[in-house]
DNA sequence: CATAAAACCTATAAAAAAGATAGACTGTTT
DNA sequence: AAACAGTCTATCTTTTTTATAGGTTTTATG
C-alpha cells in the first residue's frame, strides 16, 4: 500500500498539472482542494522540488509549478522518491536491494524468482504510465 | 513491501512443504533453520492454522504440517491474510476497499484507473503462483 | 524602503504499526 | 505423572508514519 505521503503527492501533482496554465499555485490552494493538511503537504512539495520535479516561486504571486510536461513524469519516479522500493521484497528491489536474511541462497530461492516477476509486471505499468495518464478523465 | 511477518510465513511454509514427508515439524526447528524469532514465528503459525492453511499436533512428536498440497495454496492468500491489501491504493483494493478521501469522484480519477491495472497485473501472478512455485529450485 | 505574501527549513510531537517477548494454559505421549 | 509442544493473551519496544509548530528567507509592490 502506498503511504499517505505518496498518495497526497499524486493528488497535488494532478492539481498542478490541471492548472498549469494559471501560473504558480499556492500550497494552501492544493491543500484545500484535495483535503490535505497544509503543513504536511508543504513538506511533500518541498521534497518534490528538491528532486527536481517541481519549481517554486516565493512571495506574492508565488507558489509551485511543474518543471516538466506531465507526460515526462513516470509514476514510478514519484513512488520511489517518497515511498522507496516498489518491489515486494528487499531482495528483488532494483533501487533498494538488500540481501535476504532468511534464505540460504537467493539464486535458488523460488520466492525471489516469483517476486521478481511481480516487480516486473508492476514496473511495466508504473514506469510507462506518467502523470499525464492519471489526469481527470473528461 | 511485504512485512517481516509475511516474509517469515513464506519461509516457514517453504520449510514445511519441503519436509512434508517427515511428519509434524517443530516451531523451533523452523525458527532455527530460517533465523526467525521463535516466539514471533509461533504467532504466525497460529494465524496460518486458524486460517485453515496449517494443521498442528500437540505433545511429543507434535508440530505443524500443511493441510493441503502446496500447489493449492496461492501466494495471494498468504499475503492477504497477514499483510492485508495487495493493491497500492485502498480505493482499488478488491478485498480491503476504502473510499478515496482526496478525490472528488473515483469514477473519473485517473489514478484509480492505473492503480487498478497494477493490481490486476500483480494478482495475475500472485493468484496463480502457489507455494509449489516457490520451493527451492534444484 | 516597509510591508505583506509565500515558500523554506528544522525540529519535534503524536499516533499507529511492526516486530518481538513473556508466561501461564491445554492437550498428548509415554 | 512427567515431559513435551502447541495455544492463548497480554504487554513491551522500536520504528515508521503522519502531522504540527514556529521562525527564516525571498520576492513583489505601494
Amino acid at each position: 500500500m502506498l503511504s499517505k505521503k505518496t498518495q497526497y503527492a499524486f493528488h497535488a501533482l494532478i492539481h498542478l498539472a490541471e492548472n498549469a496554465d494559471k501560473g504558480p499555485i499556492l500550497i494552501s490552494e492544493i491543500a484545500q482542494e484535495k483535503s490535505i493538511s497544509i503543513k504536511f503537504l508543504e513538506n511533500i512539495l518541498l521534497e518534490l522540488k528538491n528532486a527536481g520535479i517541481l519549481g517554486s516561486k516565493k512571495g506574492k504571486g508565488g507558489g509551485y509549478y511543474l518543471l516538466k510536461p506531465p507526460k515526462e513524469i513516470p509514476l514510478a519516479k514519484i513512488i520511489r522518491l517518497l515511498d522507496g522500493a516498489i518491489a515486494l521484497l528487499p531482495c528483488v528491489s532494483l533501487n533498494y536491494y538488500e540481501r535476504c536474511e532468511n534464505c540460504r541462497d537467493e539464486a535458488v530461492c523460488g520466492l525471489n524468482d516469483v517476486m521478481g516477476k511481480v516487480r516486473d509486471a508492476s514496473l511495466k505499468i508504473l514506469e510507462t504510465k506518467t502523470l499525464k495518464d492519471i489526469l481527470t478523465r473528461d
